[in-house]
DNA sequence: GCCAACGTTGGC
DNA sequence: GCCAACGTTGGC
């Protein structure tokens, strides 16, 4: 099983709007940036852990956890003129863009926030912490998964 | 809202 | 394939 950290703006879609949906499970549409998605269609399976992460928000950090509940698919938002998300350049025939189905599991009692993770001599290594951090989807390790899900109790 | 850091695009 | 211009992310 791997371990990943996906973030989202809470004002788009938050933890509780993933608790709220159907089957507690949305489909996570609209990764537009390639090694976000390699990490979807190449390194994600169904049955791996997610630290749900909140960003551009007053308190940035991580505030649940969720189960990815299927195999990477091809995501079709890129072929809708009407979506948000739509890429004119991902042709049907030539799909660029893909995604997964994540599923609620649960929200940590406390935020962990940026700052604790930051400042957190066990997570230094984080992709989070390092470098651009641009990634909305990036690897986590198990220890790194255990010690935050550890730090929201 | 600012802006640094990063990613993408497209002319050459 | 370089790189300048532009766009986006996301903390502050």
């Amino acid at each position: 099983m791997k371990y990943w950290l996906m973030k989202s703006e809470p004002d788009d879609i938050s933890i509780d709007d993933l608790r709220d949906s159907p089957n507690h499970t949305m489909a996570w549409q609209g990764i537009r940036n390639y090694q976000a998605r390699n990490f979807i269609r190449d390194d994600i399976t169904h049955g791996d852990q997610v630290l749900f992460y909140h960003s551009s928000c007053k308190v940035p950090g991580v505030v649940g956890i969720a189960t990815v509940v299927s195999q990477p698919t091809l995501d079709e938002s890129a072929f809708d003129p009407q979506s948000r998300y739509f890429d004119p350049k991902s042709e049907p025939d030539k799909p660029r863009w893909w995604q997964v189905d994540i599923q609620f599991t649960a929200k940590l009692n406390q935020i962990v926030s940026l700052q604790q993770l930051k400042s957190d001599p066990a997570l230094q290594d984080m992709v989070l912490v390092t470098k651009g951090a641009r990634l909305s989807v990036q690897p986590v390790s198990a220890d790194e998964f255990a010690h935050i899900v550890m730090l929201g109790q």
